[in-house]
DNA sequence: TTGAAAGCGATACCAC
DNA sequence: GTGGTATCGCTTTCAA
């Protein structure tokens, strides 16, 4: 702590010799005022230390300068384990630095947080809102439709189409992980999902389905989870004890197909002379595992980049539409 | 969006029949206010749905609600890498739901947004401020010290003590770590380090020199690495070339620890047999690496909770002293 | 180009 | 217990 009271724009003014409003002219721009008096400002507010006080200029101009990221999900262990959420992070972050935007973090877990939430999204405290990982049913949709600034979602949220989101490719990425099964000779192709009730989860399994099908094979090897390791852990698991003939699994995340590889090890399969695994994501786990793992590479940082350019695009009121990401496959040892 | 221009508490006091100061009164806790009074204008709010303006708030107040984490890393891949992050995050965000305190997030990688940092921090805009993973000589350390409202660091800044700060015993879990590969006896034992400019890399070296040092045994198997999975690639493989009769090598990572399995399977060897591995964190990682990682357990979300509890302790002008958490270690199969 | 004055939406103090 | 009023620090008309 230092103390002494922020200096006003005032002090800036007097120091100066000016009026309050030349003051004002100056540190928004500096349209309209004449050179000299621009230069004595310049020099009063670096004497002074001068900043704006942010809360008085939001009162008057009614923008905040701020916009909020809600990361609604159930369970806060998906924010620490998928690295999803942080790569999104840094591809807002990197779009709002260059316009001077700050960035509320809100996580919507418990109860508690949510109403939180709920209060800081129509306290007029933020200029716009991206939400991401909505699960299905989600009331954060809803409130987030009555909120009077743009909204702008990561990832589909799961049955409807709101106006402004940002996606992958995830059906398309799934379908190329699983016909590079098929077309390496694998017959008996398994599938560890995401979440159901979240569109990335739902359309991940369906591009599953899409490859088995035009390829006139089976997809009745599904077993579910939540892009928790513990919840891979057990699916897989499950799945060896029901198809233990299984010569492949499409893995719908890296950070699952990592713990599905554990499991997979344990019960003395070799990868892929065995079982060949697919995974989705393409982030620093599947350099690491053992083997490499082959997966489906998604623009994380994009994703959070476009998502930002999105809303600031929507604030300045220009329109935007709605952006699906390409993915593709990478190739590694694990298939 | 929807409209219309929220409500002010001038339209619940004229709706609720009362005065504005009686209305304020009822938002604010509601003491000398008539049961009478307090019901109209309780009403009055929820048929107005109205929400208090927080920047008319903070300009009479001259607090915001709300506290700032700013993570200072030129690496911007560490913040997506190295799920410590996200899991302080987490701790942080607990404690803050709680009082209905508002987190901004500001990453301080480029040198823009190192100057956004800055503004941030002196533009009055937060009530506190949480400073994380500071490496050496950072600017930002005093720039924190001269903002006048309290700081709070995750992790002590190296060659300085700060006088509040959240660490955990990164020395005695290092040591704790290396100890177990002289217990187990281990002769010829290496280290990857975090980064030296840090105090966490610094200090889990000295750990790594303190077992030695008390075992008698030589200390000058060492390559530096920067948490990073290419850095510790690079390092892991280094180390072999020099050492190439080394058995056992403590990481301070998991993350990194998950990278130098990678290569020591590549260069045949077997682990534990051959080299004993032991890793830092006990993420989630350490239970998908094959085999499952022995490792330093850090209580990483306790550390964000008691960060932000100490913040809002000083927040509250009460004083608060600096704390270390312990650290345990966790035996699996790599050693 | 410049200065004066009117708010923005709340809190807090003051008499009543 | 209640209502009126000054005030927080800034932007933004409106005249000059």
């Amino acid at each position: 702590m230092a103390g002494a009271g922020q200096p006003t724009i005032d002090e800036v003014a007097r120091l100066a010799g000016v009026s309050r409003g030349t003051a004002s002219r100056v540190i928004n721009g500096g349209a309209h005022v004449s050179p000299a008096a621009h230069e004595k400002v310049l020099k009063a507010i670096e004497e002074l230390q001068y900043v704006p006080s942010r809360a008085a200029r939001s009162l008057v101009t009614q923008r905040n300068d701020a916009v909020a990221l809600a990361i609604s999900d159930a369970n806060p262990r998906l924010f620490t384990e998928h690295p999803f959420f942080s790569e999104v992070i840094v591809g807002i972050d990197t779009v709002l630095a260059e316009s001077d935007l700050e960035l509320m973090l809100v996580l919507g877990a418990s109860v508690r947080e949510r109403n939180r939430l709920r209060r800081q999204l129509s306290s007029r405290r933020v200029d716009g809102i991206m939400l991401l990982s909505l699960h299905g049913e989600d009331p954060l949709y809803e409130l987030a439709e009555q909120a009077d600034v743009p909204v702008v979602y990561g990832g589909k949220p799961l049955g409807v189409e709101p106006p402004h989101y940002v996606d992958a490719d995830n059906r398309g990425g799934a379908r190329q992980a699983v016909e590079h099964l098929v077309t390496t000779g694998r017959q008996r192709i398994a599938t560890v999902t995401g979440p159901m009730d979240m569109d990335v989860g739902v359309a991940r399994y369906h591009g599953f389905r899409d490859a088995l099908g035009s390829a006139g094979l089976p997809a009745h090897r599904v077993a579910n989870a939540d892009f928790t390791a513990a919840s891979a852990v057990r699916a897989m698991a499950d799945l060896l004890d029901r198809f233990p003939d299984l010569d492949a699994v499409f893995v719908a995340a890296d950070s699952m197909a990592a713990a599905a590889l554990g499991v997979l090890h344990e019960r003395g399969r070799r990868i892929p002379q065995d079982v060949a695994v697919v995974g989705f994501d393409d982030r620093a786990t599947a350099l690491t595992t053992h083997p490499p793992l082959t997966t489906v590479h998604q623009p994380v940082q994009a994703l959070g980049a476009e998502m930002a350019k999105m809303l600031l695009s929507l604030m300045a009121g220009r329109p935007a539409t709605s952006l699906i990401l390409p993915t593709r496959l990478v190739i590694r040892q694990s298939t």
